[in-house]
DNA sequence: GCCAACGTTGGC
DNA sequence: GCCAACGTTGGC
């Protein structure tokens, strides 16, 4: 059996409605509410223990406020088949959902939020889809490069997550 | 609050 | 299948 590579995302959430410290406080989120096609086919990609970078969207300091790890992977999203939710889609069905989730968990705050301004002066985040212009993917890979340049702005050792 | 960019919808 | 209208995202 061969050992998949660690694979590194990045989740957008407003602070204003689910921020990193809410993530911390309850320690395990059902990451549901995703509607877009192109993002829900990467979340489909994740794996158990998978690293995310934590991004605060919307926001007066927009930036990634720490890391959090795939818990479980991905399940059909609960809120798809709920009339009364905001991401009810008629057009699913238990036997044949459309949307997707994932659990994620807290793995480590940043002391401070590294700010977008300080990403996309990284040469490895030249190329990413986060710092393009115009940019609405919720959920969108990382290069391992890129993890790890993030942690290093941040001010983190990599070690401290990569285990 | 503004507005550019983008995805989705629906008429044809 | 085209494409204009519309809604949403997200930085500023």
């Amino acid at each position: 059996m061969a050992l998949s590579p660690p694979q590194f995302w990045l989740l957008k959430s407003e602070p204003d409605v689910f921020g990193f410290d809410d993530l911390v406080r309850v320690g395990r989120e059902a990451w549901s509410g995703v509607r877009n096609y192109q993002a829900r086919n990467f979340l489909r990609q994740m794996r158990v223990n998978d690293l995310c970078l934590f991004y605060h969207s919307s926001t007066a300091l927009p930036g990634v406020a720490g890391v959090a790890r795939v818990g479980r992977e991905p399940y059909p999203d609960d809120l798809q088949f709920d009339p009364e939710s905001a991401y009810f889609d008629p057009k699913s069905t238990p036997q044949n959902p459309r949307w997707s989730m994932v659990d994620v968990v807290p793995v480590l705050a940043f002391p401070a939020v590294l700010p977008l301004d300080t990403l996309r002066t990284l040469p490895e985040w030249q190329d990413s889809p986060l710092t393009r212009r115009g940019n609405r993917l919720s959920v969108l890979p990382v290069t391992p490069e890129q993890f790890r340049a993030a942690l290093k702005a941040a001010g983190m050792d990599p070690r401290e997550v990569e285990l």
